[in-house]
DNA sequence: CTCGTTCATGAACGCATGTTCATGATGAAC
DNA sequence: GTTCATCATGAACATGCGTTCATGAACGAG
């Protein structure tokens, strides 16, 4: 088929570029990065074997494309404003942001399992011009959500943003991991008492309440 | 070769099949499980290419046994006692808690990593007859002891031991993958200010004390 | 000594995967 | 209308993998 047909086909507004990464971010959602053969994206985009290497150096260039993609529309389709300083009380806060981070991580972490077998793929990520390294989005978002409620005197002066974003980041990944690694096991999204849990535990701690 | 004079070179009192599990366990405490090849394992055993099939089914039998060794292993290498109710304060055993689950995780989740890429791995891990599958040891033994604690009255009675112990293992998973997702990124040995901090959070909570 | 059994050997096989390339259809340039 | 550059095509190639199997060496039984 010639180039221009086959453009027209798809609709002209998308280059063959982007309807390769496309097709890569529907299995990535799918089935995730891991076991990604070449012949598997060009069926799903309905192309022939050997187009990507018209676009892209190698499989990994474009698997580092379509992650990235990924990541993008899994935090543009997180709806609505995250919690601000001084609205509901912090518990309610907190707990929406945990629930947040899990739907994030549960979306994003599966894509990313077994990436740590491809170096490669990681340092094509790490090109690209999007902050992936370094800890997720939410996580300095939330320490930063901690630190305003300190300046409203709704949080202990005392505590440490960057802990309690560790934790609820670290709670995430709990569950999404142990889903990952046992699939017969519950699906990270929690009963809400755990949930109730782990927040009433950040906000009270465990220390009798006459210990201070 | 012949068979028992290999074996006495090895030394007569570890089977062919042993001596094959320890080579593949130096292999993944060095490299992870997932690259492994079959002539890796060969090599490192310094046997032929073809002799697993002499002892186990297919590779996958293989790998299941010496992860499973590996994380014995692993949990053997845990010098000391853990800590119990009643001893010293609630903060440093919780502390040491945390330095303990880091270390064994900071061991075994890099040889599992890309595992949840091959799940005939992971469904022969769970016939085995150790408890791998539902979450680490540690994880219910730190949950034990936060009871022990409020049954002493030393850790308030309304707090979830699950809670505590999901939020601890939690710490593990997110600096270990953070460093597994990121080579170049800090080893998961944080700075003893970010372990105090995370303990101090679990400890107190971060609400005003005048809030209770 | 002879036979039969055990089992390490490593070359060879089949398969899957990433990658290349000669082919040819198409539209633009003039 | 002719020429040319573009680029999708998919068969073919090279590589690496898990696995098989004919071979032969070593040992025990009789």
């Amino acid at each position: 088929m010639s180039p221009r047909r086959a453009a027209a086909l798809r609709g002209g507004d998308q280059s063959l570029r982007e309807h390769l990464i496309a097709a890569a971010v529907r299995l990535i959602a799918r089935r995730g990065s891991a076991g990604l053969t070449v012949r598997d994206i060009a069926r799903e985009a309905a192309v022939a074997d050997g187009v990507l290497y018209n676009h892209f150096a190698d499989k990994e260039e474009l698997l580092a494309h379509a992650l990235h993609a990924h990541v993008r529309a899994v935090e543009a389709a997180q709806e609505g404003e995250p919690p601000r300083p001084g609205e509901r009380t912090v518990e309610a806060n907190l707990r929406a942001y945990l629930e947040r981070a899990l739907a994030v991580h549960a979306a994003i972490l599966p894509a990313f399992a077994g990436l740590s077998t491809q170096p490669k793929v990681l340092a094509r990520l790490a090109e690209l011009p999007n902050p992936l390294a370094g800890g997720h989005g939410l996580r300095s978002e939330l320490a930063g959500y901690v630190r305003g409620e300190q300046g409203l005197g709704r949080v202990a002066p005392a505590a440490s943003p960057e802990a309690v974003a560790t934790l609820v980041v670290g709670v995430c990944h709990d569950l999404v991991l142990g889903h990952l690694l046992d699939p017969t096991s519950a699906p990270p999204e929690p009963s809400p008492g755990l949930v109730a849990e782990l927040v009433a535990t950040l906000v009270h701690g465990i220390a009798r309440p006459a210990d201070g």
